[in-house]
DNA sequence: GTACTGTACTATGTGCGATAGATCAGTAAG
DNA sequence: CTTACTGATCTATCGCACATAGTACAGTAC
C-alpha cells in the first residue's frame, strides 16, 4: 500500500481559471519544479476533493487532463502516479503553442501599458527560477 | 465630417477570447504599434459590426471597455477617437497585473514543456518588436 | 427633418463550469 | 468470499458569461 504525497495548495473560485484548471496548473508546476518525482503517488480523486472542499468530478477532470497530457499515469484500483517525462507534442505543435502563448502575453503587456523591457526582464527571471530545485 | 480610419482585422468564433475581447486586443495593439494615432476616428459601432459580420452590441461592448481603459474617447453624435495616452493604472496595480500575466505565461510554458530559455528569447523578441514603427 | 453617431435596456439562446448522485471495473486486505 | 478503497463514466441540474435580436434615447451634421 503506497502512501500518497501530500499536496499543499488551494483553489479559489475567484480565479479566471476553472477549478480544474487551477489543479492542473499547480500539479504541472510541482512536477516541473521537482517537488513531485516520477513514480510519486498522488492523492486520490475523492481525497483531494475533500481536501480542497470541491466536487470529486472536478478533481477527476483535472486528473484526466493531466493523464491525457502525459503528466500522470492512472491505474484503476491503485491510484495516480507521476509519469516518466516524454515528448508529448511535436516540435511544430510546441512551436505553434509557444507562439500563441507569447502573443497572449504581449496582449496583456500592451493592456497594462507597462514598459516592454521591464516585462521581458520579469519573464526571464520567472522562467529562470522554474526548475531550480532538481535535487530533493 | 471626419473620415474614420479603416481597420483591417477580423474576429473568429473559435478563439478562446470573446469576440469583444478580440476587438479590444486588436485595437490596443494598433494604437501601441502606431498604426492608430491620437485623434484618429474609429469606425462606427454599426459600421464595424457590419464589417466584422457580428452584432453591434458586441462592438459596443468592446468600445466601452476601450473607453473605460482610457484608450478611446467617445463623443455621442460624432464618433470614437483615439485618446491621448495617460497613465490609467497606479504603479502598484500595474505591477500586480504584470505579475499575474507573467505567472499565466509561465504556466503555459510549463504546459507546453518547451525550453524556458527559448520561451524567454521569443518573448523578448516579441516585446522588442512591439512599438517599432512610431513614424507612419 | 433626416441620417448618422454612441449609449442603454430587455429578452433569448447557447455553451461551459461546477455540482450532485449513481454506477461500473480494478486492486488489496481481512 | 466481503469490505473498502482506487479511477472512470454517465445523467441531470444550476449558474454564469457570451453573443444575439430588437428597441429606444440623446447628441451632431447636413
Amino acid at each position: 500500500m503506497l502512501r500518497s504525497v501530500p499536496l499543499a495548495f488551494s483553489v479559489v473560485p475567484g480565479d479566471p481559471r476553472s477549478l480544474a484548471g487551477q489543479i492542473v496548473d499547480a500539479i504541472r508546476r510541482k512536477i516541473t519544479a521537482g517537488e513531485l518525482a516520477v513514480g510519486d503517488k498522488l492523492p486520490s480523486v475523492r481525497g483531494l476533493a475533500q481536501q480542497l472542499a470541491i466536487n470529486p468530478n472536478t478533481v477527476s477532470k483535472a486528473y484526466t487532463e493531466l493523464v491525457a497530457g502525459g503528466w500522470l499515469q492512472a491505474q484503476v484500483g491503485l491510484g495516480l502516479f507521476v509519469a516518466a517525462q516524454r515528448d508529448q507534442l511535436s516540435a511544430t505543435e510546441r512551436d505553434r503553442r509557444l507562439d500563441a502563448a507569447v502573443d497572449r502575453f504581449v496582449n496583456e503587456v500592451v493592456a497594462i501599458r507597462c514598459n516592454p523591457e521591464d516585462a521581458a526582464q520579469r519573464v526571464t527571471e520567472a522562467l529562470d527560477n522554474l526548475s531550480s530545485r532538481q535535487s530533493a
